[in-house]
DNA sequence: GGCGAAAACGAAAATGGTTGTCAAAATTCT
DNA sequence: AGAATTTTGACAACCATTTTCGTTTTCGCC
């Protein structure tokens, strides 16, 4: 592990919420680190090929990412305002969607499962 | 409804499955159509505004439509491989996101529900 | 410590989907 | 028909991400 990617898992862990490359790029670099765009890239990639980190889509396509607490399988909760994002898991879905893609004859059926929300916190703002 | 819209609309509802942008502009031209592409992207944005289609992101983040049969709310269990896509409906998860939304305290809630697998036809090949 | 191979880096260019611009073409209104 | 309005499409601009490639760092070995 280079230090380059520490840095950049470092950065990411720092964050209870989801975070482009481009927003940890800026927030590594706003600290004093002359680490490269590209590099950034590459670590997030690395790291999410090493199952560490989560990844999911914002609704602009752009690829956000993020150090959960647990590399089993879960889900998140995320608000919508400050991005901050709680780990769920939900056994009821779980079977639910195995069964649906089973009933129609689908094989190796995955899913992806996502709720957003405005949190607490920026609910009372 | 103009008529170049009506032609996008009309190219995506022969499909069973989701279909980027590109790939209906294809088609179209493909057809004799001598529509640009920026018309494409212009209709999907109306259709998708009003409703009329579904949109998801790939993993690749390239947004793909569809024209779905019914308009109120709705999941899908798409094929990994042709891109087919049922229709699927769970009251189950539906309260389940909402109670785990509710059980932190966040308001608004809504879920992106989707789910892959290989369909029956393409597991047979 | 010195050395060479291999891995990591970063700047800049290339890619690819998507959106903005703007003048031409089609449609609607009077 | 003629003017006003909307739609269209070629082309440029955007922006996140990837590729390229020469440079720097790291690591094993003498
Ligand atoms: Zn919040
Ligand atoms: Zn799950
Ligand atoms: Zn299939
Ligand atoms: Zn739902």
């Amino acid at each position: 592990m280079s230090t380059r990617r520490e840095a950049v898992r470092e950065a990411l862990t720092t964050s209870s919420g989801f975070r482009s490359a481009q927003d940890l790029y800026a927030d590594l670099r706003a600290d004093g680190s002359k680490i490269g765009l590209t590099t950034v890239y590459r670590a997030l990639q690395a790291l999410s090929d090493a199952g560490e980190v989560d990844v999911l889509r914002t609704d602009e396509g752009e690829a956000v990412y993020r150090a959960c607490d647990t590399e089993s399988h879960h889900h998140h909760l995320v608000c919508r305002v400050c991005s901050t994002a709680v780990e769920i898991e939900g056994p009821t879905v779980e079977r639910w969607a195995a069964e649906v893609g089973a009933q129609h004859g689908f094989t190796g059926v995955t899913h992806t499962v996502e709720v957003f929300g405005t949190c607490a916190e920026c609910s009372r703002a």
